[in-house]
DNA sequence: TCGATCTTGAGAGCGCATTATCATCGAGAT
DNA sequence: ATCTCGATGATAATGCGCTCTCAAGATCGA
């Protein structure tokens, strides 16, 4: 059975709090805030177990290492920060990309990243 | 001095013949057919080169090795078929994407895949 | 409270793409 | 034709994300 441990709940929300899309290391960094001692494999372990249960789902980018989200959103895509390369959640979509795609060809979904500086991360801006 | 080989020159027509973007893999497999021996390391060598000399440039996808293809394409995106996995430019974009951002944040580039079966992979199409 | 067994932490191990090593080959200047 | 030195091929090595191993610890039903 089951059991229900403070690792498991610091992981879990650790990435619930963080609105965004988490590697394993920034799950780790954030959830050790609730558990010192927790491990890289326990975290590890537990994305795994979590997507399986339908509680996350991975999210990749190109040329980025898995990153972990709560699955609930709707559609959606992702915007990555040039400056600090931390992920967060478009909740819009350009829509109607079939016809983009070349003659006899069929499309059945789409990823889309958008780049640029997140809000913290403006020319100017105060620094987090 | 930089030699002109027929190694070099089978890796370059591979990539220029295929039309899209190539795995070091299926550089490989293609070139090979120029130059039976050829090794993988001389691959990795010569797509390093020509990327460096501005001859290729790199394309990457969600949760895929490197792929490769020459320049000078106008901005285009990519098509990824589900069932050959083979990769296929797209020469077209929504554009107009930076309205999609959260409040704040400044979008400078995207990137965007479409997914689905390509030409030779429709239901019922004739094999390859 | 006790104990069965699930979970954890630390470190070893694995898989895989890519790069380094090095003896040999060959392009191209002379 | 000869010679120099860049290029090649086979294979070992590397880097890194992730998983396995296993002894020790923690959960929770009885």
């Amino acid at each position: 059975m089951e059991r229900s441990t403070r690792q498991r709940a610091a992981i879990r929300d650790a990435i619930a709090a963080a609105q965004r899309p988490l590697l394993p290391q920034e799950v780790l960094d954030a959830a050790q805030a609730q558990v010192p001692g927790l491990g890289i494999a326990t975290v590890y372990r537990n994305l795994k177990q979590l997507v399986e249960d339908g509680v996350l789902q991975p999210v990749e980018l190109p040329g980025e290492n898995m990153r972990y989200e709560p699955v609930g959103h709707a559609h959606h895509h992702h915007f990555q920060c040039t400056a600090c390369d931390r992920v967060f959640d478009v909740h819009a979509c350009p829509g109607n990309l079939a016809r983009l795609a070349p003659e006899g060809f069929t499309v059945e979904t789409h990823e889309l990243t958008l780049y640029g500086r997140c809000r913290e991360c403006q020319p100017g801006a105060r620094v987090r």
